[in-house]
DNA sequence: TTTAATGGTGTAATTTTCACACACTATCTT
DNA sequence: AAGATAGTGTGTGAAAATTACACCATTAAA
């Protein structure tokens, strides 16, 4: 049985990559569909913008009323128009990234009846998504992808404290390849942004390694306006 | 006497930013607005998109009617949606920017009675414009200056055979600074995308400079995977 | 007490970046 | 034809950054 849908006009809608860090892996944040088209799938967090929201104010609603997540600091990244991108009429699409600490984070609920859950999926073996949400999810991660390399953003996926290891393992996870502990060390010392807290590891059966926290207030002032151009 | 327009509902419309380089200066293209809102007033080239064509081929099409300018390479970059950036309703825009060579350009003449005419005009300077067109410009502006660095973009501005002294003194233009003319010389032919020609400069009245020629070819060979990343 | 697992550390070789100055050549002027 | 002008073209040494590389220390569990 074939389902009719209304069809519209113009409509902006936002979708959101939100990418997490969990066990050494990155992870995005999918929901199912409640709702057609693509009723079952998975699909990234988006929805319609209102008549009287700025786009960024709608990023932070509609993500929250999919997954209940709030005050996400979301960096739009990239605009997807084809005329055809959506069954159902002309939808443009604002697509926005964001960066989180999965641990510390409540469980995922969604308030409104679009999406049935909303879960965590590693980024390496995604299903096919609904839409084009499987182009989204790619320009989002060679975005991230690069940035890592000249803004702070490693730190916005990890605990507040962390080691020295698990710093490195993202950055091993997001490049997809192994680094020398030393160097890496050596260069993120270097920097002089990472504070060395007194702490160190709870609960774990080997040697507890040293907790740090990025200071953000020493990083501006090291890369005040302009953050280091090409490195 | 108060002028009475018409509003509308939710309307995308598509801005560009494009870039020129000539006399040793940064320019860009701006319209004289020919239509309410913002009559008369210098603006960037930009108008609605059509409900059929997608928003890179509405870039296309809106810039080519206002400045009679066809078959720009133009790269989205940021997309402006604050509630009211446009007096007479809601009106996302995409914004997109484009490098070009000036010279070898025919004379710029808008097709469209939207604006009266285009012109090009130094970055440095430039009068308040139309909208928030003002920021776009600087977002733009940001955009470029970190690219320079990472992505060909400065032979799009440069006539097809130009000096070593001609791509410094762009480098010079973009950073707002001066560089060494042997470290620059060293560095830039270090890479290996640079094809010596026989030819020399004419029409000098001082030591003809030899002409170089960006090798496509050799550059998306040498940076393989790399260079496109978020093309 | 042994084992398993990870934390933590330094040095030398290589490569890259940077600072720096002067002679050459084509044209124009007188 | 001599000189002025204006931009072209070239090399070296010092400093800084990057890379490669291996072993002992600490903790908890077995």
């Amino acid at each position: 049985m074939e389902i009719k849908l209304p069809t519209f006009d113009s409509v902006f809608s936002i979708d959101c990559v939100i990418f997490g860090f969990e066990a050494g892996e990155l992870k995005i944040l999918l929901i199912e569909r409640n709702e057609e088209p693509f009723k079952d799938w998975l699909a990234l967090p988006g929805y319609i913008v209102e008549q009287d929201e700025s786009i960024d104010d709608a990023a932070e609603r509609i993500l929250y009323e999919l997954t209940g997540l709030r005050d996400m600091h979301m960096q739009q990244f990239h605009t997807f128009g084809e005329v055809n991108r959506h069954p159902q009429g002309r939808v443009i699409t604002v697509a926005y990234y964001a960066l989180i600490r999965i641990n510390g984070q409540k469980e995922l609920r969604p308030i409104t009846q679009y999406a049935r859950k909303a879960f965590w999926h590693p980024v390496n073996e995604l299903p096919k998504l609904a839409f084009d949400h499987s182009e989204i999810f790619k320009t989002a991660f060679n975005k991230i992808r690069r940035r890592l390399h000249y803004q702070p953003i490693a730190f916005e996926l990890l605990p507040e404290k962390f080691t020295l290891t698990q710093l490195q393992s993202l950055y091993e996870a997001v490049e997809n390849k192994k680094l020398d502990k030393r160097n890496f060390r050596k260069k993120m010392l270097s920097y002089g942004f990472l504070k060395e807290l007194d702490e160190k590891q709870k609960g774990v059966s080997y040697r507890a390694a040293k907790l740090y926290k990025f200071d953000r207030r020493k990083y501006a002032k090291i890369f005040h306006n302009d953050m280091n151009i090409d490195k």
